[in-house]
RNA sequence: GUGGGUGUAGCUCAGUUGGUUAGAGCGCCUGACUGUGGCUCAGGAGGCCGGGGGUUCAAGUCCCCUCACUCACCCCA
């Protein structure tokens, strides 16, 4: 074997940062299942021409082949999956006669994308998304709930606050369109930098594309308009620009930023230069980033799509949804430290082996504790206790359990070994303070 | 794919103008300590110095190539 090294990209973590992490997805699962999301899993693969229909992905596919593939030219030609949005749409096309519409689901999966990594940006890694598709058409309430479910979701993990951004693509589009600029999609995509390259920079990629430099300062203006409430539509107004598709974004946004007016000020802000490069969205576009972790970019996004759906046909199955990056969270986070388990493994209770005579008794402690979901564990060998006590304490199990002395009928005994304290207990009865029951995450310091 | 940086123990790093058998701290394992851990002390395991080639009496050290990791661009979670 070669020496074993990390490959970049591909993250892993020890057992205490996959705590971590599976709380997370845990409590991301829990919040969508309470909003009546079902769960579904779908294949890791799609048939490549699938996978390239939809946006400019190129080589950032991973293809599928078998070591032994003798004709190249006469495989399946399957790609791993580079976000959970695209299978989505296929499988909505597979099952439609066995779904019931609006389908609201939601899926935690790893997707994969060829790109070279860097802060943030991994090979292999979590998204959980979210979609809501309906048939014909789809209530913009679901718009609103995307935005609050992605809130309050990512309000509930351990990370810093969020700030969501929301946008309607038909604002930017219907502004282009009065502005007489041909190439939409190109223009979005420049504007999208604005964060990066900054007004100056964007300006003079405006016009190197061909903008007048009225238009591109146009353009400028309204990607800097913001509020967090529905006051940007008066400052779209100011542009002196009209046109139907441009009503329709602003009355869109602004129901939008209405139906979230309770949600605490500054969380939701209605910010006109999110663009999202993807060019499947049309109407709704989320983008949300986390306070102090701006670099990492994007954390959670997505949008509402009319058209991914049932394309081509005359089934029409718009949607919308919204994917959180979850591995990107957690990653700068774990991987600097900044976020730990209590412990580096589930056990709550290290019940000690004094003896070889006296291991059933400590297995029938463990299996009461066990049967009221206390997650215990016995010592493997017998030991004398200091060495069984630096056994938990390595591993963080707050609570270690002494068996009466073997013959004797004295008590049974537990100890906090974290405090020192040590009291007589009953193994039917005792029960940990329900911050043990599982390791807890914080932020360390 | 394009450009920069870095490669020595599991981790963080020393290693002189090239010069014996490559070190430290932390971590890990064992013992002192056969019914009570954290402290202390003693010991142990762990390295083809990323790989290949070259210069030299002599290369961890200098040169070339390559690979990996990493940062930025592109793009995105």
């Amino acid at each position: 074997m070669a020496k074993i090294t990390p490959i970049s990209g591909f993250p892993e973590w020890l057992p205490e940062q996959r705590i971590v992490e599976q709380s997370v997805l845990d409590g991301l699962r829990r919040r969508f299942e309470l909003y009546g999301f079902a769960s579904v899993e779908t294949r890791a693969v799609e048939p490549l021409e699938r996978l390239l229909a939809k946006g400019e992905t190129d080589q950032e596919i991973y293809v599928l082949r078998r070591l032994h593939a003798q004709d190249a030219d006469g495989d399946a030609g399957l790609g791993l999956h580079f976000d959970l949005t695209v299978p989505l749409a296929r499988y909505v096309e597979q099952f439609r006669g066995q779904l019931a519409h609006p389908f609201k689901r939601y899926q935690i999966q790893k997707v994969w994308r060829g790109e070279r990594p860097q802060t943030g940006r991994y090979r292999e890694f979590y998204q959980a998304d979210l979609d809501v598709v309906d048939q014909d058409d789809l209530s913009l309430h679901f718009d609103a709930e995307m935005a609050r479910l992605l809130v309050e979701s990512v309000g509930a993990m351990p990370v810093p606050p969020l700030v969501l951004g929301i946008n309607n693509r038909k604002i930017l589009q219907g502004v282009y369109e009065a502005l007489g600029i041909e190439d939409l999609a190109g223009t979005l995509r420049i504007v999208d930098k604005l964060d990066k390259v900054g007004e100056t920079g964007v300006r003079t990629m405006l016009v190197e594309a061909g903008l007048a430099e009225s238009v591109a300062d146009t353009c400028l203006a309204l990607g800097r308009i913001r509020s967090t409430d529905g006051s940007f539509a008066g400052a779209v107004h100011t542009l002196g620009l009209r046109g139907d598709l441009l009503d329709r974004g602003l009355s869109e946004l602004t129901f939008v930023m209405d139906s979230l007016a309770d949600l605490p000020r500054g969380t939701v802000v209605a910010n006109l230069s999110i663009a999202r490069g993807l060019d499947y969205y049309t109407g709704t576009v989320y983008e949300g980033q986390l306070v102090g972790l701006e670099a990492l970019g994007a954390v959670c996004s997505g949008g509402r799509y009319d058209d991914l759906v049932g394309g081509g046909g005359k089934l029409k199955l718009p949607g919308v949804g919204v994917s959180i990056g979850v591995t990107r969270m957690l990653g700068k986070l774990l991987g600097g430290g900044l976020l730990t388990a209590s412990r580096k493994v589930p056990t709550c209770v290290l019940v000690t082996l004094p003896s070889e005579e006296t291991r059933g008794a400590a297995r029938a402690v463990a299996d009461a504790l066990r049967a009221r979901g206390i997650a215990a564990e016995t010592f493997h060998e017998p030991a004398r206790f200091g060495k069984q006590i630096k056994y938990a304490q390595r591993r963080g199990i707050p609570f270690v359990w002494f068996p009466p002395e073997s013959g004797g009928g004295g008590a049974h005994e537990v100890k906090d070994i974290r405090g020192g304290e040590q009291i007589v207990a009953d193994p039917a009865t005792w029960t940990p303070p329900t911050v043990d029951l599982r390791p807890s995450i914080a932020p360390r310091d």
